[in-house]
DNA sequence: CGTTTGCTAATTGTTGACAATTTTTAATTT
DNA sequence: AAATTAAAAATTGTCAACAATTAGCAAACG
């Protein structure tokens, strides 16, 4: 008999992934302003753990929170974007290089399920899942890196990256950003050469950034 | 008539920073258990922003939370202690990176007064005022490189290297890892080149693990 | 004697009321 | 009428009591 450890859901934990969700889904729209009574009656929850959830958004960067002040959804700027970009070549690159060495075939079949998986989602143009589908996809390999303090920074980037595309995505349809570059990523991956594999992550960031200032001249 | 904003100190954020400050100096073990009701009734503080706080100081990675659990203090494994290391090379050649065009006379001006004010702890023999002087020493890349993003990764990984620092600096002194290779640092940092710098980051890291591997075998 | 089961104490998670602060609104003054 | 002040309404921060969960221990059972 094979069972795996159970873990308490505690309500501060569900009203986060909730919330999470909501922002990415882009039914919170960036910018917004929200109350904690409003939303506590909403959720049919009390302020404490409501207020825990938004403590971890905040420190997630989804949420911007001022003393007194109070609480709006995190806009993303151009010029956040563009740290964005240059921040996650850092980690990512990182991560090849930390990976690299324990690829194995059951690594790589993983990593061809996933962007099946993602192809399938961009195709039933279903935006949140392509969202999910993305950065399910790009967190292969910090997951096979086997490092835990950068897989954190993964996971504390990431939210960042699913707002970008949730917002991206809404704009311009699924189809966006990251269109073709994901299977030379794959095919990248499976080859031997460490070195092109860095090189072709630069360029697919850059690649996204240039996509953003060309839809910015267009409207 | 020059004023900055004034900001209003909640009773969370105070128990955090007293928190933060308690563990670096060591008065809080690593390893220990922490009670909520213990901690409330010593610092005359309900557990509300008690809880605030130490959600806080968990994103941080000072302490350890586990649902209905408890609570303990972060302790450093050889493991976690070659992953900070090269995870804090990545961020800081980054940061050189993102910065080198951005030096001015003044700010090569700031980087050699905290060089001083690190040289003056260290001689005092002031163990918590040399760990903050060497982390504000290393601050000042990152606040130069004008990256926000980047700046919150290394709030995030800072706090691990301070925690590092003070146990390491108990067991040895506090003339301990970094000794001789700041004034090389400064010397580089002033230097016009780039690549130069870049290596020498490595090769300060690298030797930061040598010398615990060494100090390990000793013991 | 070792194992299991049910109880008790201790600890964490949650709730609703209260205090401190800000924003809004209306009255007052110039 | 515009600007300033003062009360009010709304919102966030804090507290103390209550519920849910866990860990320790003793009695019951094999």
């Amino acid at each position: 008999m094979i069972l795996s450890e159970i873990r308490p859901l505690t309500l501060s934990g569900q009203v986060r992934d909730m919330l999470r969700d909501q922002i990415m889904a882009g039914k919170l729209s960036p910018g917004e302003r929200l109350t904690e009574t409003d939303l506590s009656q909403r959720l049919k929850v009390s302020r404490g753990p409501l207020r825990e959830a938004i403590l971890q958004l905040t420190e997630e960067g989804l949420l911007i929170k001022k003393t007194y002040k109070g609480l709006r959804v995190r806009s993303i700027s151009l010029r956040e974007l563009e740290e964005l970009y240059s921040m996650r070549t850092t980690l990512e690159r990182f991560a090849f290089e930390e990976a690299w060495e324990k690829k194995t075939d059951a690594a790589l079949e993983d990593l061809r399920t996933r962007f099946d998986y993602l192809e399938q989602s961009r195709n039933a143009q279903d935006i949140s899942a392509a969202v999910n589908g993305e950065i399910h996809f790009h967190s292969w390999i910090y997951e096979l890196s086997d490092h835990s303090l950068l897989q954190s920074h993964w996971r504390k980037l990431s939210p960042l990256v699913r707002i970008y595309m949730s917002i991206h995505n809404r704009q311009h349809g699924v189809c966006g950003v990251f269109m073709d570059a994901n299977d030379t990523y794959l095919k990248l991956a499976q080859d031997d050469n460490l070195a092109a594999a860095l090189v072709h992550i630069e360029n697919h960031m850059q690649k996204g950034l240039d996509q953003v200032y060309a839809s910015l001249e267009v409207s």
